[in-house]
RNA sequence: GCUCACAUAGCUCAGUCGGUAGAGCACUUCCUUGGUAAGGAAGAGGUCACCGGUUCAAAUCCGGUUGUGAGCACCA
C-alpha cells in the first residue's frame, strides 16, 4: 500500500514535470528540453529557453499549468523503434533529447524508446505517468526557483535553465513542506551565526575566510577540548606544525599535480641571477592539508614496530582555493581548522585501528547529540581507473584497501552506502555524511586508508624481524573542520546549545539594582570555577533582561531579588522552559559543574 | 568557474513617475528600581557596495566591477 502511494506520488511529480514543460513551451515557444525528473519534495525540468525566464514569470507559468491540469489531458504511451524515435526527435527539433536517445540506443543497446503524449505535448520519457491530468490537484504544487544546471551534469556542456518545483499529493502536504522549509531557514547557520555573534565573513578579509567572534571561539575551544580529551584517552599524541611548507613537500606527497588547482598560488622568493634575470630561490605553499607535516614528524626519528601504532593529532589550519561559486557560509570555506590525525600502523593493526576510529566517531557524535548521519564507502569509478589525473595508479593497493574497508564496515555491522567515483585520488575512503537543515548533503568526516603517501615519503619502521617495513597510514577527522562541524551544530541545536557548549552558560538577572552586589558574587564564584557566567545590565527591566537572554539563547538564567538574597538562593529559569527552580547557590553550582563536566545534553538538577 | 537573483544605517526593511534618504530594533545620554519575553524620553548614526554612462537632476535608468544568496559543476 505504502509503495503504491509512493508510486502514485512519483507519477504525479513526473506528470507535473511534463505539465510544466508544456507551459514553458507555451510561454517560450522555440525552447528545447533537457531532463525533467521527480526529486525529493517535487520535480524539476531543464530547458534551453528561447527567452530567459525568472521567478517573476512563476505566477503566469502556474496559471498555465493549472489550466492544463483542468483540461483533462490523458497521458498516452507510445513505443517507437530506435529509427522512428530518432526521426521523431529530429522532427520535434529536440537536439538534447536526440543526443540522449542516440546514447541509449547505441551504448545501452535498447531496441526502442517510449514517448508520452498529453494534450499537445510529447516527450521522450520512460514514464510512468498518471492516466489523466485531472488526477492531479491543481493546488498541490508550487514553483520554487530557477537555477542553472549543466546538460548531463557536465561542466563542459551547455548550461540549461532548471525550474524547480515542490509537489505533493495534497495541498496540505505541500503547505507543510513549504512551512518546514521556511522554519529550517530560520535555523540556517549563516543567519544564526550573525544573530548570535558567532562568526563573520568579511569581504575585506577575504571570501571563505571566516573571522571567529568571541562567542564562536568558545564553540571552537570546547570542541578542541573535547577532541583533546577523547583523543588522549584513545592514545593519540598531540603535535603542532606550521601553516605553510616548502612547495617541494607537496611534490613528495604527490599532492601536486592532483591538488594544485585547490592550493593558493605559491609564494616564490626570488633573487637576481648573474644574467640579471630573477630566479626562484625558495618557494613556499600554504598547506591544503596536514598530512605531509605529520609524515615528516613520523620520519623525524627511527621507528620500531614497538612504537606503532603512532597516532599524531593536531587541530591543523589548512587553506584551499575553493572555486568562488562553491564557497558558502561556514560549510565551504577557504581557510579551515581540521580535527586531524594520522595513525601509522602495521598491516596487522589496520583493522583494529580503523574500528577504534569508527568507535571514536560514534562516541563524539553521541556526546554532541548528532544522530542523523550515514556512512558512505567511497570508491573509485572503474571507468576512470586509467585516468592519471584522477587517481594514483597502483591497482593492487587500491583493490587491497577497498577490500579491507569493506571487511571492516561489514564486521562492524555498520549500515553504509557505496559512493562510486567518490574516492580520494590516493585511495578509497569512508565518509560520514550529514544533511543541512535545508537538505544539502555534505561530508563531515573522512576516514582514509592510505597506502600511497607512506611510500612516497619513504616512511619505514623496523619490524620484529629486524627488517624495514612500510607503515600504513589512516587519515581521520571525526570532528571535521571547526567551520563545517560548527555549521552543523548551529543548525542541529538551532543556536540553543547545551550548557557545556554554550558561549554564555549562565546569565544572572537582578530584580533591581540593589541586588547587583549579590549577583556579582554569584558571577564571581561561578567564573572562579570556569563557568561562563555574566551579569545582565542593571538598568533594564526584568522582562527586558529575560527577553535579551532568551534571544541570545543563553541556556540558564538566574533571577535574583530580595527573596533569593535573603535565603542565599537563586531562581533558575532554563531556556525554553517556563517552570522555574529555586535552589541554594551551592546546589546550583554543583549541579552546573556536573552538567558541564559530563557534557550533559540536559541540565542535571 | 557557470546560470539566475540580490546589494539602502550595526540588523530587518520602506523609499511611488528620476527631484540630494526614512521606520523599527540595536547604540549613546537622561529619567525610571521595575519579580519573569521589549518601561519612557532625547540623541547620534548614510559617499544608497564600487566605477563609469544617460540626464538640468540618479538610491531610482543603462553598462561594468566587487560581494552575497540559490542551484549546477567541483568538494582531500
Amino acid at each position: 500500500m505504502e509503495t503504491q502511494e509512493q508510486d502514485h506520488l512519483y507519477r504525479l511529480r513526473h506528470s507535473l514535470a511534463h505539465v510544466l514543460a508544456q507551459a514553458v513551451l507555451e510561454l517560450r515557444p522555440g525552447s528545447t528540453l533537457g531532463f525533467g525528473p521527480p526529486i525529493a519534495d517535487g520535480f524539476y525540468y531543464d530547458f534551453i529557453l528561447s527567452e530567459p525566464i525568472t521567478s517573476t514569470d512563476f505566477p503566469e507559468l502556474e496559471r498555465r499549468m493549472k489550466r492544463i491540469l483542468k483540461s483533462r489531458q490523458n497521458f498516452y504511451c507510445e513505443e517507437l523503434s530506435g529509427k522512428e524515435a530518432l526521426a521523431r526527435l529530429i522532427e520535434m527539433n529536440e537536439p538534447h533529447k536526440r543526443e540522449y536517445a542516440e546514447e541509449l540506443l547505441e551504448k545501452q543497446g535498447l531496441d526502442g524508446l517510449t514517448f508520452y503524449r498529453n494534450g499537445p505535448f510529447v516527450d521522450m520519457c520512460e514514464g510512468p505517468h498518471v492516466e489523466n491530468t485531472r488526477e492531479i490537484p491543481r493546488d498541490c504544487f508550487k514553483l520554487r526557483n530557477v537555477a542553472g544546471a549543466y546538460w548531463r551534469g557536465d561542466s563542459d556542456r551547455v548550461m540549461m535553465t532548471r525550474i524547480y518545483a515542490w509537489a505533493f499529493e495534497t495541498k496540505s502536504e505541500l503547505d507543510e513542506a513549504v512551512k518546514r522549509f521556511e522554519l529550517a531557514q530560520e535555523r540556517d547557520h549563516k543567519k544564526l551565526g550573525a544573530e548570535l555573534g558567532l562568526f563573520r565573513i568579511d569581504p575585506e578579509v577575504g571570501r571563505g575566510l571566516p573571522l571567529w567572534l568571541p562567542n564562536g571561539t568558545v564553540l571552537r575551544d570546547e570542541l578542541e577540548k573535547l577532541a583533546r580529551e577523547l583523543e588522549f584517552q584513545a592514545g593519540y599524541d598531540r603535535v603542532a606544525t606550521p601553516h605553510l611548507a616548502k612547495t617541494s613537500l607537496y611534490y613528495t606527497s604527490g599532492h601536486l599535480p592532483y591538488y594544485v588547482d585547490d592550493m593558493y598560488p605559491f609564494m616564490n622568493i626570488t633573487e637576481e641571477g648573474e644574467d640579471g634575470e630573477s630566479e626562484v630561490k625558495e618557494s613556499y605553499a600554504l598547506r591544503p592539508m596536514n598530512c605531509p607535516h605529520h609524515h615528516r614528524i613520523f620520519a623525524s626519528a627511527p621507528r620500531s614496530y614497538r612504537d606503532l601504532p603512532l597516532r599524531l593529532a593536531e587541530y591543523g589550519q589548512v587553506y584551499r582555493m575553493e572555486e568562488s561559486g562553491a564557497v558558502s557560509g561556514l560549510l565551504r570555506v577557504r581557510g579551515m581548522c581540521m580535527n586531524d590525525a594520522h595513525i601509522y600502523c602495521t598491516e596487522a593493526q589496520i583493522k583494529e585501528e580503523f574500528k577504534a576510529v569508527m568507535a571514536l566517531h560514534e562516541r563524539m557524535y553521541s556526546i554532541l547529540g548528532l544522530d542523523e548521519y550515514h556512512v558512505r564507502l567511497s570508491l573509485m569509478d572503474p571507468e576512470d581507473e586509467k585516468r592519471a589525473d584522477k587517481y594514483v595508479s597502483n591497482p593492487e593497493a587500491w583493490a587491497n584497501s577497498e577490500r579491507v574497508l569493506k571487511e571492516i564496515l561489514d564486521e562492524m555491522e555498520l549500515d553504509y552506502e557505496v559512493g562510486i567515483g567518490e574516492a580520494a585520488f590516493y585511495g578509497p575512503k569512508v565518509d560520514i555524511q550529514f544533511h543541512t537543515v535545508t537538505g544539502r548533503e555534505e561530508s563531515v568526516s573522512t576516514v582514509q586508508l592510505d597506502f600511497a603517501q607512506p611510500e612516497r615519503f619513504g616512511l619505514t619502521y623496523v619490524g620484529s624481524d629486524g627488517k624495514e617495513h612500510m607503515p600504513y597510514c589512516i587519515h581521520r577527522a571525526p570532528l571535521s573542520t571547526h567551520e563545517r562541524m560548527i555549521a552543523f551544530l548551529i543548525e542541529h541545536f538551532g543556536g540553543a546549545f547545551p550548557t557545556w557548549l554554550a558561549p554564555v552558560q549562565v546569565e544572572v538577572i537582578t530584580v533591581s539594582e540593589q541586588f547587583d552586589e549579590y549577583a556579582q558574587g554569584i558571577v564571581d564564584r561561578l567564573r572562579a570555577q570556569f563557568v561562563r557566567a555574566e551579569r545582565a545590565p542593571s538598568t533594564e527591566s526584568v522582562s527586558k533582561k529575560i527577553r535579551e537572554a532568551t534571544v541570545r539563547k543563553v541556556p540558564n538564567m538566574l533571577v535574583v531579588g530580595e527573596r533569593e538574597q535573603a535565603a542565599g538562593e537563586v531562581m533558575l529559569r532554563r531556556y525554553g522552559e517556563r517552570q522555574q527552580h529555586k535552589m541554594g547557590i551551592e546546589a546550583f553550582e554543583s549541579a552546573i559543574l556536573k552538567t558541564i563536566r559530563d557534557r550533559s545534553p540536559e541540565f542535571q538538577l
